[in-house]
DNA sequence: TAGTGGTCTAGACCACATT
DNA sequence: ATGTGGTCTAGACCACTAC
């Protein structure tokens, strides 16, 4: 049992359980509060902190969610074994690959508008022969060719999109910069040999191991703006994705 | 704007806002309200449906999270293209081959306890040299070989797992009978070809695209259970995840 | 029996979008 | 100016766990 001091600013435009969020998350990744131990009761922290005990619970109950810590009925809120942490942000490969060190170089092959056919429109939820913007470029990790990446959007979402602005930056940081924030995505992963194509273009064998993602993805606002069909050289290129389940057990 | 009827039982064991949330879900998957439609305001809808504000928050911000409705400040409540459902509950591969029908069957060609070696115990989160339970089996989906599973498990959690269940039920539903419920996994997906040895377990090509998955599981507990490194025949199997997005876009 | 988290209430004030 | 969702409060009662 261990008194975690938070300092809340009651003046900020920061929600108050996002304050204590934050602070919590840092004393326990600081080791402040260790694996195992318990916090305090929910009523004695809305104390010690100052707040009221559903602000109390609104924090403890997003890192919960976050698998940071876990909470038994009469028992108590334990931290857990931490090393699983967050689900990881809905982000595109280029900024995978910035985040992770590696330069990130793109060809933009082909940016037009097309009408789309009955696949494309299926995925998007659209009538067939809506216009849509094709996409198709090739990303390169240093000096490796790394994927070959085919897009298609809906034309309110991709709005004016250059080659210029593809080449320098990741397709969803343009588009949130356009006021679409990816929200949800279901993926759906793959392998397949290279075919002649694809193993000219990612300089790899005719045949060798390839891992296909297709993705769809919907905004904030539940528009499905996104259809993604990715091709990437399994040699250098793993998909991570984080998994959880509230169902199974009790809900919250 | 349409009225939702919500009946509720007060005497039900069931949390209210479970029982509005279920409710609800039926009325959007019926079309009751349609696509695009507004939700009466929150006050509103308290009034209609007899609970507090909270308690229809409550229920509305579950939906939300799983991309059903989406809530705009100053606008309101809308019914999202729904196209997109839920993310699938965290299961195993013998659980979704039963799902959609597919008669899986299981060969265990091991199950032992052994020692942990450093890749193991690093995964697990435990001392080098642990005892743990280890596991291959060889699934099927009728007569059709479609993948090597390879599982390590902490004693605590595999107890007196034998032979004759794994080959009559999924790993995951055996785990939740003993009280250990999957929460939380983060997978590790890529691609390769298959090996001598592979090609032969699965009866495939040598050199045959594989996808691979590797899986950290924890659960409802926090406690870091299982690792999974599974091989799956590309040719038959895909794996498909959905990513939600809760960052990005302002906080709920 | 005592202590914990789970649920629920009935208000209040604020920030934001729309008109 | 109005109406919406976002946040916060200060209580209350209950179900579950541990002793």
């Amino acid at each position: 049992m261990v008194s975690i001091q938070i300092s809340t600013d009651r003046t900020s435009p920061v929600p108050l359980h996002r304050q204590i969020y934050v602070e919590l998350e840092r004393a326990i990744a600081c080791g402040e509060i260790r694996k195992g131990e318990y916090l305090d009761n929910e009523l004695d922290l809305a104390l010690q902190w100052q707040v009221s005990r559903p602000t109390v619970r609104r924090s403890i109950q997003d890192l919960v969610d976050e698998g940071v810590l876990v909470r038994r009925r009469g028992v108590g809120t334990q931290v857990v074994n931490a090393q699983m942490r967050r689900p990881v942000r809905l982000s595109s490969l280029y900024d995978d690959l910035r985040a992770t060190g590696r330069a990130p170089r793109t060809a933009v092959s082909s940016l037009s508008r097309r009408k789309a056919d009955r696949d494309v429109a299926k995925s998007l939820g659209i009538p067939r022969g809506t216009e849509v913007v094709c996409l198709e470029r090739l990303r390169f990790a240093g000096r490796t060719p790394l994927a070959i990446l085919r897009n298609f959007l809906i034309v309110e979402a991709a709005g004016d999109l250059t080659q210029e602005q593809l080449q320098h930056s990741g397709l969803y940081e343009l588009l949130r910069e356009q006021g679409v924030f990816p929200r949800i995505a279901t993926q759906v992963i793959g392998a397949k040999a290279a075919s002649d194509h694809e193993a000219q273009a990612l300089d790899i064998a005719v045949g060798a191991p390839l891992l296909t993602m297709r993705r769809v993805m919907q905004d904030q606002l539940g528009r499905t703006v996104e259809l993604g069909v990715h091709t990437y050289d399994a040699a250098n290129y793993t998909v991570e994705t984080t998994v959880v389940d509230t169902f199974g057990t009790e809900p919250r």
